[in-house]
DNA sequence: CCGGGACGATAACATATGTTATCAAGTTCA
DNA sequence: TGAACTTGATAACATATGTTATCGTCCCGG
C-alpha cells in the first residue's frame, strides 16, 4: 500500500528533500477524503500532522484496512504504481497536516535512486519490510481471537487505541464494535478486582 | 514472502536462463521440508512438479500461511533478504520436483537486474502485485465469511481444495477442520435439491 | 496381507460473535 | 443554547464457530 524510505535508509534523505519544493502542503479538517475508492491515486501522502485511514466499502459499512500516523507516507500503492482504480478510499481521522507529491515526482525520484549503487539491496529490503507487515497482519488474524488482537494492539501500538474511534478498530479487527466493546469491558473487569 | 518475475517479464528471462546452471535439482516425497521455522532461509525455490506450502506453528497445530504449484518460486522473503531466522517453514504437499538457487546467485542476478533501464519501474510492479496479493488476503479475511472464503476459493483457485488436504486449507481459511467440514456438507445440501 | 496412520464426516455441547434495539454522554454547529 | 450527530455501552436473542469424541475409509509400509 505504500513505502517510506525517509529515516529508514538515511543515504536516501538527500534526495527526497530534494523533492520537496513540489510538495503541496495542505491543512484539512477530520474525515477529509484524500483518495475515493474508484479514483486513481495521483499523489504519494505524507502526514505531518494528524492520523489517516485507509478502508473499503462493504454493502454500506466500511471495513478499515491500516492507519497512519504522524511522519509517515502512503499511498494506494497498487493505484500509484499500476494506474487503476484505488480499491481503497483514503480519509483523515483527525483535523490533519499532509504534504502531497505528484506521482510523476515520484516516478522522477525512483528512476534517480535507481543509479544508487546498492538500489536493489534497498528497494529488497523495504520490500521484504512490507510484504512482512501485510503477511503478519494476515498471520495474526488466522492465529489469534479478535480479543487477543485486541490485547496486542493495546500493548504494541496502543496510540491507535488512543486517537482513533472504536468502530474503526472494530473493522479492523474483524469485528462488530458492539462485540469489540464487550471485549474492552471483559478486560476491564479482569483488571479491576486484584 | 516471494517474488517470480518469471514469464511476468518476458525480457528478464534471459537473465533468470543465466542461473539455470546454478539451480539444484531435487526430487523429494510428501512433506519434505524445505525450510525449518526459525532456520535462515538459504535459497530460493522453484516448483517444476508439485506443490507447497508455507506455515508456522502455533501451540501445537500448523496455521498455513500460503499454497504454491507448478512454475511458481518462492522463499521466505524476510528471512531470504534480511538474514533472520525464518518465521515461516516450507514443506512439500505432494511428491515434488523442485530447483534451488543458493542466495548468493540471487543477489548477483538483482545487481545484474539493476542495470536494466527500466529495472525501477519493473521491481515497483512486482513490488505491488505481491502487497495486493497479501492486502487482498487480509481484506478479504476481515470482509468474508469463512463460507463466502470458502466458495471464492472454490470458484477462483479451485486446483487449491482438489489438491491440498482439507485440514491445510481450514487452517489457511482461519477456521477449524471441523468447521471446514460443516461449511462443506451446508453448501453441498444447498446444491444436491434443485 | 495386515496394521497403523492420515484424512474426513458427524454429533453434542460450550463459547464466541453478530444483530438489533435502546440509552447516555460528548461534540459540533447553526 | 438547542438540535443533530457521533461515539460508546449494554441487553437480549440468534447464529456461527470451537472443542472433543467417535466412526469409517483409504492408503502406505512392513
Amino acid at each position: 500500500m505504500f513505502f517510506h524510505f525517509k529515516d529508514r535508509f538515511p543515504k536516501l534523505n538527500a534526495y527526497w528533500d530534494r523533492y520537496l519544493p513540489f510538495q503541496k502542503r495542505m491543512e484539512v479538517p477530520a474525515k477529509t477524503v484524500l483518495l475515493q475508492e474508484g479514483k486513481i491515486s495521483q499523489h504519494y501522502i505524507f502526514i505531518e500532522k494528524g492520523c489517516v485511514r485507509t478502508f473499503f466499502n462493504n454493502n454500506g459499512d466500511d471495513k478499515t484496512v491500516q492507519f497512519f500516523f504522524e511522519n509517515e507516507g502512503l499511498s494506494s500503492f497498487d493505484s500509484f504504481v499500476n494506474n487503476v482504480p484505488s480499491s481503497f478510499t483514503i480519509e483523515t481521522i483527525e483535523p490533519s497536516v499532509i504534504y502531497l507529491l505528484p506521482r510523476q515526482y515520484v516516478s522522477q525520484l525512483m528512476d534517480e535512486l535507481s543509479h544508487e549503487p546498492d538500489f536493489a539491496q534497498m528497494i529488497l529490503q523495504m520490500t521484504a519490510r512490507r510484504q512482512m507487515h501485510y503477511i503478519n497482519e494476515f498471520v495474526s488474524i488466522i492465529r489469534d481471537t479478535p480479543e487477543q488482537r485486541y490485547q496486542l494492539l493495546l500493548n504494541e501500538r496502543p496510540h491507535i487505541i488512543q486517537r482513533v474511534p472504536q468502530h474503526y478498530i472494530a473493522s479492523y479487527l474483524g469485528v462488530s464494535k458492539v462485540h469489540l466493546s464487550r471485549i474492552k469491558s471483559k478486560l476491564a473487569k479482569g483488571k479491576s478486582h486484584f
